[in-house]
DNA sequence: CTTTGCGTTTATAACGTTTTAAATATGTCT
DNA sequence: AGACATATTTAAAACGTTATAAACGCAAAG
């Protein structure tokens, strides 16, 4: 436990002092720089450690302009449970000792001086870096950045021809999977209810979900009055308006929690008996639908793992490494799976 | 929106050569200092929002000692959803408009130096107020920080003499609430799931609970073998264990979103029929409940809205106001809870 | 005409750190 | 012995802000 010689915080003039030697000599010792005598670092060190030295975050950043913290932007969408949290775990998770700390700021919209969140970011230096999420293919926000050479990792991918650093799950493969299962399971007609199409991952699923639907050559559709963003209430409405007409798919693919439930609950509403009327495969993300009745057959998303990730690309691109070195793809984890046969 | 007259981040000391000042006139003049004459304040505000000028708010900090920032708390508890990202939520929304910036830090276990999550901070200032959750009825995190004078907030109160600034929500109330309403249904017997003997709304819920069963005169037993902590299949399998025996109460109260599915899957299991061979009540956070079938019971909890009181109280208590003001106990918000009947 | 006081502004120091350039000591080589 | 390189340290400046003390101009009062 650091010595409480005096209460005060302890600065590299104390260590100085005590040591007799110059501030100078205690910055560039602590920093290890060979400049200085083996045996003075050494010294300082353990001096430091013994006073519970820790730098004073603020005199760094004003002199260094490093500011130690990446920001986390969260999407002025009203999210009903779930991404947010999962998310935010991963990522204090991949912080974990780097001495950067993570500040979460919401999308507001254009302050009174009429700059957004991302520009006031970046031109009053609020942080190293930035995270953000529901990119879209062709996103302002990473043009912006990328114009701007600010380090970020987005969440999900972009069309654009310049690489740049994300981390995407892959939805292709999801919604690809999704379809094979219900096909097994001898849906002969296929939905999907899909993002709004100013998301990347719409385009993902997608193809996924088409190129299935065409190697088996079964009947499909893309499910249209919601879509991923709509409310679960008009989700349900709309999955028991579509469910209510004779010729409804038999298969039903729902790539969010939300949406699962609340088209569980549809059909539930009207007397569909699920996995007999209808099939369904629904993404997970939190264990959520381990506990839901009737089971439903599910396909997992790890967010927190998706956090770490992005975590650790963005502490990789703030310390130079070049952006097409810095892309995941999360494959779906196909042993996690959990389907109502288990 | 601003001008780029230079690419620089605009300084002080740039709108005091373009105004003709010294710097010090400056930063009263934007502090609105009435030592500074009416017409130089003025102009130069103008002049500083002209430029876009924002204050630097490392110098700021190293200067004044004051951060600008307040630290969020996270339970190293894994919680499966919900609670984390509303709270964050309502904080940046209490926030807003205040130039303070949210940070959130996993509380970690003491790290090398022996100095947890909250020394740490205090002890080097890494932000001017802490809020956390999960407090207990004689919690030392209450009593460090009260002893270190660092302002705070909890969510949940404690059982401490002194006063403290605390948001909590009245599950007193809540219990009393669940209770009636399945004594009303015709439960003739119930059951409540609490959370571990540690946490301070153990004893709300609790007392809550037996007010009413004690009115009422009606059966009663605490839930055993799980309580709100556990996980989620924790909880189902101890559930199914009870109602398999003959003597099962008749209602039971679950003041959670993740236990209620639990408990719900549980019944199921067995063959049970909800409402019939036996009544739920849930505690609600984030409209889940409104999604599943069959349909429970639930009274809701505002997290969002705990989030802006902790966030508002918080700033008024490192403005200086005395703790006994800051206390803020959310009701059980009676029209908002939804049953199976509407 | 000096003094006193007030309103306004400036010069300066300080917060804790990193970095640049200069200074000092310790050699080695001619 | 002088010159010169090398290793180590120090002194000083800077980052942008706020606060303290001093200074200035100018009026009213003595």
């Amino acid at each position: 436990m650091p010595n409480r010689t005096s209460d005060q915080k302890p600065t590299q003039k104390m260590i100085a002092d005590r040591a007799g030697i110059s501030v100078g000599a205690v910055s560039r010792a602590l920093a290890n720089d060979p400049k200085i005598a083996a045996d003075t670092r050494r010294m300082v060190q353990a001096l430091a450690t013994e006073m519970g030295y820790s730098p004073d975050r603020a005199a760094q950043r004003l002199r260094t302009g490093r500011t130690q913290v990446i920001n986390l932007i969260l999407p002025p969408h009203e999210e009903i449970f779930g991404f947010g949290t999962s998310l935010i775990r991963g990522i204090t998770r991949g912080l974990e000792g780097s001495s950067f700390h993570l500040v979460v700021m919401p999308d507001f919209d254009a302050d009174a001086a009429g700059e957004d969140t991302l520009r006031r970011i970046v031109r009053n230096r609020l942080s190293d870096g930035v995270l953000f999420s529901r990119t879209e293919p062709d996103d302002t926000r990473v043009r912006f950045l990328a114009e701007a050479g600010f380090p970020f990792v987005s969440h999900g991918r972009t069309e654009l021809s310049t690489p740049h650093p994300y981390v995407d799950y892959d939805n292709y493969g999801f919604a690809y999977e999704a379809a094979r299962r219900l096909i097994a399971r001898g849906a002969r007609s296929l939905s999907i209810l899909l993002p709004p199409p100013n998301l990347s991952f719409r385009q993902h699923l997608l193809h996924g979900f088409m190129t299935a639907v065409r190697e088996s050559g079964v009947r499909h559709e893309i499910f249209e009055g919601a879509d991923l963003d709509s409310t679960p209430e008009q989700v349900r409405a709309a999955v028991e308006a579509r469910y209510r007409a004779p010729d409804a798919p038999e298969g039903l693919i729902l790539p969010g929690e939300v949406s699962g439930l609340a088209a569980l609950a549809a059909v539930q509403d009207i007397g569909l008996v699920p996995d007999r009327d209808v099939r369904l495969v629904v993404k997970q993300t939190t264990g959520l639908f381990d506990l839901v009745r009737p089971r439903v057959d599910s396909i997992f998303e790890d967010l927190p793992e998706a956090g770490v990730q992005m975590a650790q690309l963005l502490l990789r691109r703030i310390a130079g490494e070049a952006p097409e070195a810095l892309q995941y793809l999360q494959p779906i984890s196909a042993p996690v799976a959990s389907g109502p046969d288990r």
